[in-house]
DNA sequence: TCAAAAGTGTTAACTTTACACCCATGT
DNA sequence: ACATGGGTGTAAAGTTAACACTTTTGA
């Protein structure tokens, strides 16, 4: 990168339009081949890898901030955002190691000695997500949950805890429906709760559980294609989903 | 008070020893005489109130700013602390009438334009907390949680979040044992729970649901002193509760 | 002896879990 | 015809909810 560049970058992320000491950082997680992924951008000129996010505009308020940076790296813009926690460590990783390592791409005097995050996670529909990378990195993609790699700062552990409060939240909030398209099977609801939850469910069990809370509807027609019995289609009606968000007074599987 | 004193606690709140435009409020509740209250501070010549809280020093985490805070106003430092919420709008509070209230102790020009607020809650055994007010306030004291006045900033609004969390958290957790005196007798403890989710709960169902956690220990003793049958005296295992804690995996009245 | 509050058990309703076979479809 | 995955019901266990009377104590 030209010396210039390197510096406009480096100058945009030290200016006072930003709230100092603060970031944000985004979970996105999103469902494709019965496998839960994370969207993680890689840094330009190096193989390290990070969640998105960045800092806050004076101008913008927190959520405003995390309905941006989501909007910029997924071009969604209707999204299920979840503030899950806050990581105020004094030293929450290995400074002098991260100001080496991306030293091509910011001044190292221009990192602050700390900053606090603000932790989001957003659920997504993995298919109408457009993977777009930030002004520091030139590569967005999915990663899956399982084989994420080491990533940088303290991100590993972030995404730790993002999971750790999904897998709260979905015990009291049909939340596994913002990750499907549409349209899905029954069992496909239940492939996604699997990997959530890290464990396998009973079929007639989840259809009984799911159907209690009366927020899907079937369609007639049934999907076609595979070498077996087709299965039905669901959507969730919208309203009676958000009445149940509301009320969050059910317990959940 | 005197212009002297007044520039030097205005500076003190603008160095740069504390991160920038980044708040920390705490919720402090007790239990007294069946009436879940909170600790409220008395800014100096006014009788404005708000919750305590404050910057978070350069020279330490957000938890354990956390920590210091209430160990100044309560004296206590083995404390049930939980962040709950960041409060990061754009506009929390009418900023221009804070600055006019409280003008004679803080020079309105060094006021931030905005402040994100990282939200704790709390829960302390009443009678030993030691109120302390801090260099802003001359009174700080208990408030029932129904009598609340009109808080300063957006605190209103921050408390009834915390108590929306805390009810949450109270299916999952044991949390109510906290706020008891290390003896106390069931129905101390029953009233407390009805105190936190604002409703009745039956006797014997409660007396069941609690013993069932096994994180109880019963004295052999009864407390003396009404003119009614004397009830049993109890105490936690302090173990068996950390590890209920842990496990979280509890679904609770 | 009376008033106040504490202690305690049973039943019905509901929820959760465990479990296995047949069906539809494409190859 | 067969391989694949989808759809579906029932019974037992466990949990929650509803409900009222007797006991102890101090005044």
């Amino acid at each position: 990168m030209p010396a210039k560049e390197k510096q406009s970058i480096a100058i945009k992320a030290a200016e006072p339009a930003y709230l100092p000491q603060l970031t944000l950082d985004c979970i996105v997680l999103g469902f494709h081949q019965d496998q839960l992924r994370v969207l993680l951008l890689r840094w330009k000129g190096t193989q390290e890898w990070s969640l998105p996010g960045g800092p806050i505009q004076q101008s913008e308020s927190v959520n405003a901030a995390a309905y941006r940076i989501l909007k910029e790296r997924t071009g969604l813009d209707q999204i299920y955002l979840q503030q899950f926690q806050v990581f105020g460590d004094l030293v929450r990783y290995n400074l002098p190691e991260i100001k080496t390592k991306l030293q091509h791409l910011i001044n190292p005097e221009l990192w602050y000695n700390r900053a606090v995050s603000i932790g989001y996670y957003a659920l997504v529909e993995y298919s109408k997500v457009n993977p777009t990378p930030d002004l520091f990195t030139d590569e967005c993609q999915w990663w899956e949950i399982k084989e994420i790699p080491n990533l940088l700062f303290d991100h590993n552990q972030i995404v730790e805890a993002a999971l750790q409060a999904l897998r709260q939240q979905i015990n009291w909030q049909p939340i596994g429906l913002n990750l499907l398209p549409e349209q899905f099977t029954m069992p496909e609801l239940q492939r996604l709760y699997e990997a959530i939850l890290n464990r396998p469910l009973d079929p007639r069990n989840f259809h009984r559980k799911i159907l209690s809370l009366n927020i899907l509807e079937r369609f007639p027609e049934r999907r076609k294609g595979g070498a077996f019995k087709s299965p039905y289609l669901y959507r969730f009606n919208q309203e009676k989903y958000e009445a149940v968000l509301q009320e969050g007074n059910l317990s959940f599987l």
